[in-house]
DNA sequence: CTGTTAGCGCGTTCAA
DNA sequence: TTGAACGCGCTAACAG
């Protein structure tokens, strides 16, 4: 049976509420011994006090939710390890709840997290909340009337906070970087278009083709899932467009341009002297190819870190304004992208180190 | 302010006892007019129970404490994956709580954890518990008398049920499967030798040599510390041994592989003409090297299933004796190891599909 | 069929 | 200096 408060004070012969008193430190005026006696009992009894009931009493779980569709990819753990080394700091833990990217899993999260009593939630939202059923997530989070921060993908409905990159200025990086490699004919194979994230990217690769006086062509967009397999599927369909094939490719995700690079190699097509490739993320993974991925790279880490930081300041009522804290990515210049082979001297290297198929 | 039991009540005129009965499906036998009402209200004032409420009365929090080194750790979060599906079957949720493989962390997760009232822990233990703390680290957690168990790595004291794969077993599948393929002289990049996972391991790699009437060589071993860099660091120790050099490498984890691969490229040596690589793991990229990587398999996601699942029933009372379950690794063949060059007919193909290199 | 009461473990008045 | 009493939100005796 696990101590009491009431045990230590039986044991030491004191009540509950002066053992409570020196317990929390407010206990200053009793006598040494009898502070002595109340933290030798704590000791051998090892007790601990109860945080269902603190949290029961002072309304604060000093926990956060964190929803988000899949532990397990690389992305959202790292946005969780943000979250609970931020909580650590607050003496806070964290509730780890995954969506698996279902609308109705994710309602279910938001329940059992109010449930639970979680004093703020950082969600990111599932893929199947971006489409019809959009409002009603958004409305399920509102009722809690609890402090939530959007993570990663979001609506800019105002109603909540919001931590992320612009989508936008990162496929700008990617693509002005191609541009000034020379290369004119860039493919884009994108995630799912239901998700504004991804058509914030796609405007960004529009965009910034337009601002070079290209107009976008639509055979050069493939729409991928964000894995793998659509990546490959993706390289092999864009590359089939013969002389109008692109001579780069810009993925929307790290994973896509792993199968990409794969697609492109079965295809006799080398990186980065007969095709550029360019990601978005910079995983964990992307150093390690045997082509270095140049990537467009988010701070994951410390967006999950901030969003917390957020809902903490939320929670004590510091601020009741919703923050809108956007960050910029920034370009990983690694090996997969080399100009234009028309830019290059004849003969001469590209410029990139350590070319591993030649 | 959150609705409670008592808002209800008073909106429907009864008791706060007919509501909590009606609520509870323990009220069949009140007028469906009055459950009616009961349920009205429910939805008007958007109530839900307090967990924490019925925590603190039940004794049971439906909570499981998950403590893991690192959640980035791809084979970790396949692991909390495990623990987190299950757990929701049963209305369970699981707080995480990463050590950072620091002693001082873990011990401070412990104690949180079980402040928080949770019903059971799924730990894999910190590096640092298994050097002079281990005692130290078994003891807090004993002290707890919770249900408990230790996934991954162990102390085989009999105090707690484990999960883990039988690692000797894991290295044997390799070695067996290299030997198999002509390879005599094998090196191996452990894994940090302090865990009893990787010193089993290491066993197993040299009681198979053994049983194939080969010493062990000591030059041929070099110890690891899981990364990246020291897989790399370890193939070129162990190739620059000259004519001794071994002509097939076994890592005990897939990063270190990944390190290797890197390392024997730079050496100008092929995978897997020249030399032959197997890992442990198979983490999710390992498919995805420009060589697929063989690896040993560990089904971690069950074993995380698993773990829970045995808490659940420790925690139900089933059984109160101690589990072990041990599962059996699988050897995953792809392209990174071939047979001896000696062992191929001039000329002939390998037998190994797609080789990149050639 | 319904309401009263007690108590889960704790912190906090308020008297003594 | 200390103890009794109250309440957090809820369930479960036990009465009525």
């Amino acid at each position: 049976m696990r101590p009491t408060i009431k045990d230590i004070a039986k044991k030491t012969g004191l009540s509950i509420t002066t053992v409570s008193l020196i317990l929390n430190h407010k206990g200053d005026k009793f006598p040494q011994k009898t502070q002595q006696a109340v933290f030798k009992a704590v000791k051998a009894l090892n007790y601990r006090p109860n945080q269902l009931a603190i949290s029961l009493l002072t309304r604060q779980s000093r926990t956060m939710g964190l929803i988000i569709p899949d532990i397990c990819n690389m992305f959202f753990s790292e946005l969780a390890k943000g979250v609970e080394d931020r909580c650590r700091q607050e003496q806070y833990n964290v509730i780890l709840c995954s969506s698996n990217d279902e609308f109705l899993l994710e309602q279910q999260c938001i329940t059992t997290l109010y449930d639970r009593g979680v004093d703020g939630i950082v969600i990111v939202m599932s893929a199947e909340s971006f489409g019809p059923k959009n409002e009603e997530c958004l409305a399920a989070l509102g009722a809690l009337r609890l402090p939530v921060i959007l993570a990663d993908c979001f609506n800019d409905t105002g109603a909540f906070s919001v931590v992320a990159i612009d989508n936008s200025e990162g496929s700008c990086l990617a693509i002005r970087y191609l541009l000034d490699l020379g290369h004119r004919r860039i493919g884009c194979i994108t995630g799912p278009l239901g998700i504004t994230t991804n058509r914030d990217r796609l405007a960004g690769y529009t965009g910034c083709l337009a601002g070079a006086n290209i107009t976008a062509d639509d055979t050069l967009v493939y729409e991928g899932d964000f894995r793998y397999q659509s990546g490959y599927d993706g390289a092999l369909y864009l590359m089939k467009q013969k002389k109008k094939a692109p001579t780069a490719l810009f993925c929307h995700n790290d994973m896509m341009a792993f199968g990409a690079a794969k697609g492109l190699r079965d295809l006799g097509l080398r990186i980065p002297q007969d095709v550029s490739l360019v990601g978005f993320d910079d995983i964990f993974f992307s150093q390690y190819m045997d082509v270095p991925l140049t990537t467009i790279a988010q701070p994951v880490y410390e967006m999950g870190f901030e969003a917390c930081t957020v809902l903490l300041e939320e929670i004590a009522g510091k601020s009741c304004a919703r923050q809108r804290r956007i960050h910029s990515p920034r370009l990983v210049i690694r090996q997969s992208a080399a100009p234009l082979p028309s830019m290059r001297l004849p003969g001469a290297s590209s410029g990139v180190l350590n070319q591993t198929f030649e």
